[in-house]
DNA sequence: CCGATAGTTGATCAAATTAGTCGGGAACCG
DNA sequence: CGGTTCCCGACTAATTTGATCAACTATCGG
């Protein structure tokens, strides 16, 4: 589990990606205008999260990538875990280096500590930060206009 | 707020200090064997651990590292803030130039999940950690000597 | 069928970060 | 003193990040 601004950036295009890929598929062109992210890294960050099965893609003209899941399905350990190949702050990286008493202070704890992090962010939905960011935007628009200032606006879109 | 291995180092460290620096300091040398991190790599995690007033030096022999704070008074947070310079993950980086309408998602989204993230590692404290792992000690012990195995664990760690 | 759209893959790359090394000091204790 | 230990800066190799480019395949509209 690393959290580095890949995670972020994927995570940015998976909620880009929720919100306006209900109709037709999203292509990377559009996220990557929209969100300030390069094409190429789109890419490269989508055909992981391809492989990960968190989205699929639509080649062709009105093509582009739609989410796999639900969105309330997906979490932000998901997508994280999808591009951020996991890495190990053990010396032993799971072996049995570590017979000294000692020596798996390292592993033992920083195991631990992921793995509450881990439940932290396994506990985070693509469905939450769709909501927490139409909230948001509907804040803005309260300000032009305060009628429109009573939408729960929590839809599910189909698997 | 970024966590790689970096981080994972000095909240190792860190927990080796409050676990034996409760006499007298702990010099480096001796972490970097416990441990298996480099001397010089320490060095420098130490240099910005002191500078984050975590830790308190002590020079010449008998010398060596202990904590500046109590144990329940750090946190993780403390620490990877400490040795891990931020990191903005927004294009505009707090400036203004999101203005778009849409430009702000990756901002908005990013903070608000930081602050979460940061939330969490801020409620966990070296001496939860210490202590998960002086229980984990005395598991082992456990194996021997089945008598001591009511150990609820103190859980709870969540936000 | 043709050609534009758009995903897929792979090679390549500059810049930043990580993790570690080295060497010289400076303070401290006995 | 003299060794221990922190302190500091420069330097480096390996990795990762973020990005570019090119070639390719699938798909749709006309």
């Amino acid at each position: 589990m690393r959290l580095t601004t890949k995670g972020r950036f994927a995570v940015t295009a998976m909620v880009d990606v929720a919100m306006h890929a209900t109709q037709s598929p999203v292509p990377l062109t559009e996220i990557s205008t929209r969100q300030g992210i390069s094409l190429s890294y789109l890419e490269q960050l989508f055909s992981k999260l391809r492989r990960g099965a968190l989205v699929k893609s639509a080649r062709g003209p009105g093509g582009g990538y739609r989410l796999a899941k639900a969105m309330d399905a997906v979490t932000v350990a998901d997508i994280i875990v999808a591009v951020d190949e996991p890495i190990d702050a053990t010396q032993c990286g799971g072996k049995e280096n570590c017979h000294e008493e000692q020596k798996c202070l390292t592993h033992d704890l920083w195991v631990r500590l992921n793995e509450q992090i881990f439940e932290f962010l396994r506990s985070v939905t693509l469905a939450q930060l769709v909501e927490q960011q139409r909230a948001k935007e509907t804040r803005v628009v309260e300000l032009h206009d305060p009628r429109l200032s009573k939408r729960p606006q929590s839809e599910s879109v189909a698997a």
